[in-house]
RNA sequence: GCCGCGGUAGUAUAGCCUGGACCAGUAUGCGGGCCUGUCAAGCCCGUGACCCGGGUUCAAAUCCCGGCCGCGGCGCCA
């Protein structure tokens, strides 16, 4: 490994190293040259610090280094470290440089400025735009959200799984799914991990967690929707009722909130994006019915949703202000969805078979996480198989896991981009996704 | 899948409605020059574009048709 360090941990330990001699390596952010003094601000995944060419201090072999610099190339400079009126406080005299890589043509995108391209333009040059601060802070966050995500569930007895992403069916009904040649016959990639999430409590693991990928086959054309994205699922055994599985996600985004007012990278990242920590309510995220919901938007927006139909992307948007309003709540658990708008295995309510144990969670009014019990009776389960009209045959291997004794249960699919998204208030969901597969993009 | 909007230098845009003075303007980038404290550095010079095909017209970036590509709304969903 190159002997570097951290621009960010030379700045913290600023004061001990000032007038020593520092090697800092990373990629050329910017470059001022004034004539007989050459800024050069180098930029590595933690921070940028600038380094000053200068004649007279600065030995004229290595001032031609800092001529053929170019922006974006890797450069290394060796120096001493000192006070200067920087928005850092320091900065480096250079003594010695070595150019590692020079760009072999002009850039297709200012890193520095990449948020002013388009987004199509941005995700063609996606690794230039990622080098851009802004951008790699919300991959930050995601990768912040999905360690919260393990550290919480594992710290509430769950263990992690890993599921195959090769499947033999789909878990609704074989449509919406990507076909694959698996060596003579046609294979699927799995669109949610829902079944061997539940096989894994059935097989006795109880509480189980996974971090994993998902495809969705639907020609979308939004800006919430991904071909392929990460789902952060969770399914749990003898559970009392679907409650207990809200607790379990409540528990999560409550994490989410408090972590992110406590730790100060977080913070800044917040501020950077001038958006407000996800608020929870000191009683709770509201868990409404959706019967209660087509009243609320009738009432206090006139807005009709067709009984026992789900709601639109409108619908969604008016409840999430609703609760904003109402219970000072960025997050809204609409529950008891109706029995035709649910897959099969979803639980139905005992007294109300139009109607189901399960979820969904509104963040700032868009659908991140769904949820519920699941059925776990075999013969309900195939009765509920009959009802939407699927084939028991093709269901078959699933329909197997139920004959031999299943904990009641009941889980959550949360969409990994969709929180990012809305916590960072993005306005498009492949900002969220470093390489994004959507209907026409599958390069780079 | 249905519907709508769009495609101008590397990037971002003006011009299009109302065809002609547009061999296409601006910013930024890029190349060169000046400048020893910049921090969106500044100043000067240069560079580079009308998505493709067909049509209308004396004349098309501009109007019409087709194609390709992009974006968005809905549906569906995380």
């Amino acid at each position: 490994m190159f002997k570097r360090e951290f621009i960010r941990d030379i700045l913290a330990k600023s004061r001990e190293l000032e007038g020593l001699t520092i090697r800092v390596c990373g990629w050329v952010y910017r470059i001022r040259d004034l004539g007989g003094v050459r800024f050069i601000i180098l930029r590595d995944r933690t921070g940028v610090i600038q380094s000053v060419f200068k004649r007279g201090d600065t030995p004229d072999h290595i001032l031609k280094i800092a001529e053929d610099t170019r922006e974006e190339g890797i450069l290394c400079v060796d120096g001493i470290l000192r006070r200067a009126p920087t928005r850092e406080g320091y900065e480096i005299l250079a003594l010695d440089a070595k150019i590692l890589s020079n760009p072999i043509e002009p850039l297709p995108l200012e890193t520095h400025d990449s948020l002013k391209a388009s987004l199509p333009t941005r995700l063609k040059y996606r690794w230039l735009d990622a080098r851009n601060p802004k951008v790699s802070k919300i991959f930050q966050l995601k990768s912040w959200v999905a360690r919260k995500f393990r550290e919480y569930y594992s710290s509430q007895g769950f263990i992690e799984i890993f599921t195959p992403k090769i499947v033999a069916s789909g878990t609704e009904s074989g449509a919406d799914v990507f076909s694959v040649l698996y060596f003579d016959r046609i294979a699927y990639l799995a669109q949610s991990p829902q079944f061997y999430k539940q096989f894994a409590v059935i097989a006795g693991f109880e509480k189980v967690y996974e971090v994993g990928p998902v495809f969705r086959a639907e020609p979308h054309h939004t800006t919430r929707h991904l071909n392929e994205y990460h789902s952060l699922d969770i399914e749990i055994g003898f559970i009392e009722s679907f409650h207990d599985v809200m607790d379990y996600v409540e528990g999560f985004f409550r994490k989410l909130a408090e972590d992110s007012r406590r730790e100060e990278e977080i913070k800044g990242m917040l501020e950077e994006f001038e958006v407000e920590p996800i608020e929870i309510p000191e009683t709770g995220i509201p868990r409404i019915p959706i019967r209660r919901v087509y009243e609320i938007l009738a009432s206090e927006y006139g807005k009709k949703i067709p009984y026992g139909e789900d709601l639109d992307p409108e619908g969604e948007k008016l409840i999430g202000n609703y609760v904003k309003e109402k219970y000072k709540s960025d997050l809204v658990f609409i529950i008891e969805y109706p029995w035709k708008i649910r897959p099969f295995y979803t639980m139905r309510k005992e007294d109300e078979p139009s109607w189901t144990y399960s979820f969904d969670l509104l963040l700032r009014g868009l659908e991140v996480v769904t949820g519920g019990q699941r059925e776990h009776r075999y013969e309900k389960l195939k009765q509920n198989l009959k009802d939407k009209g699927l084939a028991e045959q093709d269901f078959q291997y699933y329909l197997d896991f139920f004959k031999y004794g299943v904990p009641p249960h009941g889980g959550a699919g949360m969409g990994l981009e969709r929180i990012t998204m809305q916590i960072l208030r993005l306005q498009n969901i492949r900002e969220a996704r470093l390489l994004p597969r959507d209907t026409e993009r599958i390069t780079p």
